[in-house]
DNA sequence: CCTTGACTGTTATGATATAACATTAGATAG
DNA sequence: CTATCTAATGTTATATCATAACAGTCAAGG
């Protein structure tokens, strides 16, 4: 899972890394959640990240900083990020990306580039409703969904054919 | 991966199970397709499960009737299911089902039930308008979509508290 | 006949993920 | 201040999911 070069400023992540970084110390205040140093570098290594990165990714650059070295020390990390809304879990990737609104709750949906490997995470609030509607007409209550898209993001269609 | 008793009918699978691989059949007829015998066990397995199944699980019994009993013999056959529509792969399970309108090509929502575990397939057209919708105002175009829900199923919501 | 290509099978390995338990460090009641 | 408790971190070991690479089979067409 390596990293491609940026295809689009969009996707450089440089320009709202600090500003998402600091919703999200805000909200683990907020909270009086624990964004212990562990946890605290792998949400930055996945805010700086072009795409998402596996665990084991994340797990090799922690390990690189004097981190725990085994599996269960990155797993644990990635999990606490999602469970507490600071980041995603990408399923079609078996990889995890950062939250780019982590201020406050909300339906994502994840558009996941062939081409540059970017990994978008669009509004979601309208196709929720509709999977939320489809689903009640079988009778079925949603706990959480997954939606994940995959195709060519806006720079790579205007790039290749 | 093991299956607990039905919940409802409507996930015994008996009602529909003949009809929809008959429908299978005359797809990869009309299609050109051919259905050998692993697959065609493979499809009936996923037709009869109450649940997705894991391919190991499929492998097992696979291996039990005398096909191969290495994992690349239920992969291929499963891959080869959900390529050509007759299946479909849900991630979020590691596990594959059946398509239960093979029929015709669509797009499909998946509702996957914590309590049974069951798996029900839901029209999704409109919710995949609406990502379309979501994905195109990022300029993003999608190939293809993800859309797993996760809840109680109508049995087990009437059921439990 | 014999080549070709799709299919099935195998061995071997890679990639992803978690269970179980040991250790450490912060908070807090006494 | 220290005993105690809990959350967090770390380790070993193993489970689970998936594919690469190659060998044998067999039916269709030249």
């Amino acid at each position: 899972m390596t990293q491609p070069s940026f295809c689009c400023p969009d996707h450089s992540g440089a320009q709202d890394a600090a500003s998402i970084l600091s919703q999200a110390q805000a909200r683990a205040a907020r909270l009086g959640l624990r964004l212990t140093p562990v946890r605290l570098r792998t949400l930055e290594m996945l805010i700086a990240a072009h795409g998402a990165l596996g665990a084991y990714d994340v797990l090799e650059k922690l390990a690189a900083e004097g981190f725990g070295t085994q599996p269960p020390v990155a797993y644990r990390a990635l999990n606490w990020l999602v469970e507490h809304g600071f980041a995603h879990r990408i399923r079609r990737l078996n990889a995890f990306t950062a939250c780019s609104h982590p201020a406050h709750d909300h339906a994502a949906a994840f558009l996941i580039c062939t081409a540059c490997d970017s990994v978008t995470e669009a509004p979601a609030a309208e196709v929720t409703a509709a999977l939320t509607d489809a689903a009640g007409q079988a009778g079925f209550a949603i706990d959480r969904a997954t939606i994940e898209a995959v195709g060519r993001c806006h720079a790579c269609t205007g790039a290749a054919a």
